[in-house]
DNA sequence: TGTAGTTAATTACATTTGTAATCGAAATTA
DNA sequence: TAATTTCGATTACAAATGTAATTAACTACA
């Protein structure tokens, strides 16, 4: 839970590892082919760098590294949320919460998941 | 509405001039006092690369300058967004405002307000 | 076993960001 | 008018970030 502060390139990264981890990293370069323009070495770099921050570890399998999350995505993903809630919201979530209602797509059943949540959160 | 990126503590800054500009640049000093540490140089030098990036204004006024923004908060606010969802939730809006319901606290007229545009959006 | 290819490690380098200190000009005060 | 305070402008500087190229080590094929 130490502070990790995960770059936006590194997200993109972190991604990728999170939806399909142990991978190596030709799998993790493959992956980002369409998401992005990296040069291979580019991902490499970052996966490096992101060995460093712990937020990732590897095993040797022969001369090539298999790749796995240290920090649970769940994590990181609620502390970048806390952050840009504060940096872009002030703080305050009806109106992040509004923001994103309208202006995203939501389908039926998503809507009807919501509202279950909210009702949920006004039984308490 | 030139993509302009807006670093973390510059969104401090500009949250304090959007809520209450236009400001003279002790005013956003003081302002800011309470919600960090930093020295009145260092918030200058932020006005002064916010003014560089054309999201800031000034006019003289005798010695000092009044800022005001020139970039609207809400296109702002609309470009962070769409960058964090992209980001931090792979672009589906779904989980994101899952997660932050599930994660603040709401009032029950704010529950009800969020209620109504689901309303809204699902009547379309 | 020498050589080519593949992989990770190291090095590179400009830009952005966080965080100021200092300098010079203007204004205010003594 | 001289000294001091106050602003903005300029300069500073390390760390983080984006984006690779190069090198060294290892492997697999000839």
């Amino acid at each position: 839970m130490a502070e990790v502060s995960i770059s936006d390139a590194e997200w993109q990264v972190m991604n990728v590892v999170w939806d399909r981890q142990p991978l190596v990293s030709q799998e993790i370069v493959a992956q980002l082919a369409d998401q992005s323009e990296w040069a291979a070495a580019t991902i490499k770099t970052m996966l490096h760098r992101l060995v460093k921050k712990e937020v990732l570890t590897f095993e040797k399998q022969g001369n090539r590294y298999v790749y796995r999350s240290r920090v649970r995505r769940g994590d990181c993903v609620k502390q970048a949320s806390r952050s840009f809630l504060q940096r872009v919201f002030e703080s305050d979530p009806a109106p992040l919460l509004a923001h994103f209602m309208k202006n995203t797509k939501l389908s039926a059943e998503e809507i009807a998941d919501l509202r279950r949540i909210l009702d949920k959160k006004e039984a308490q």
